[in-house]
DNA sequence: ATTATACCCCGGTTCTCCACTGGGGTTTGC
DNA sequence: GCAAACCCCAGTGGAGAACCGGGGTATAAT
């Protein structure tokens, strides 16, 4: 039922590769690390499965580091999620037992998980991005 | 994201008991998780749960076991998977780190969650029941 | 060319939690 | 009384999550 530090670690990530998407340069994972304390041995399996899932584009060697693959408006928190919590190519969830009942239940299952990949696929990065910044807009105004 | 096999066994237990409420007869652990193939021993503790928050009541000694506490139609499977996941009474959703981006992916984490209780709530046990019936009176169709 | 920087790959470790098991008790109908 | 059933509490095995580390490889800058 809930969703695990890793994904959120890696939609942390995406969040702080997100502005620089434009610019084209490149992030290296400690920036990204110390900036939202994330270890950053971590960070890297993170990265490196967000790469070959091709969300994230690395550049290797001397002041390389990571770019959005595509625009922030392009990537949903569900393409996100999914392929850093696996649940895409297993067709088989596991089936404790298989009497009528359960199988009620396994359809109900699959409508609770509808229900949760349909929100994560209405966001996009960019939302979150705007999200924050809105919010920080509201900080502004009050200390004014 | 995904929901245990301990809620799964739990809805298997209370739909078992669901047709026998009108009579008021209990049924056994036993019946109950060689009905349904669950380890007995863990069913029970199941059940205790479950009795603990108020959905079954338990007739102790010879030939006592199981009955619910309510009817059917009134015990929605939130009812049942709130207090066996045990999501009720944590105020403190265990908060990885605290930056503005991190807010922002709570709430959509809160929305997520808010998704799928919504289904749970829209379902009641009568409601699986007859859904299990609807399915059985279809392969009976495909029988004949 | 050399060197420093940063990603890349692979493996191990620790910790927590789920699913399950077992050993006793206590209540109750016959 | 005694057997059937629930009751309580404690422990165990395995899996997966969250890390950590060592050594390699590509690349930019000098």
């Amino acid at each position: 039922m809930d969703l695990s530090a890793k994904s959120e670690y890696a939609l942390l990530a995406l969040l702080e590769l997100s502005p620089h998407y434009a610019s084209g340069e490149p992030l290296q994972i400690r920036q990204i690390a110390s900036q939202q304390s994330i270890p950053d041995r971590y960070l890297e399996q993170l990265l490196a499965t967000l790469r070959r899932a091709g969300l994230v584009k690395s550049q290797r060697g001397a002041r390389g580091g990571y770019i959005l693959a595509r625009d922030p408006w392009k990537i949903t928190l569900y393409d996100v999620v999914s392929c850093i919590e696996g649940f895409e190519p297993q067709a088989d969830p596991p089936q404790v037992s298989d009497t009528p009942e359960a199988l009620v239940i396994q359809d109900v299952w699959g409508e609770v998980r509808q229900a949760a990949e349909g929100v994560l696929q209405r966001y996009t990065l960019q939302d979150l991005v705007e999200k924050r910044n809105a919010k920080q807009q509201i900080d502004i105004m009050y200390y004014i």
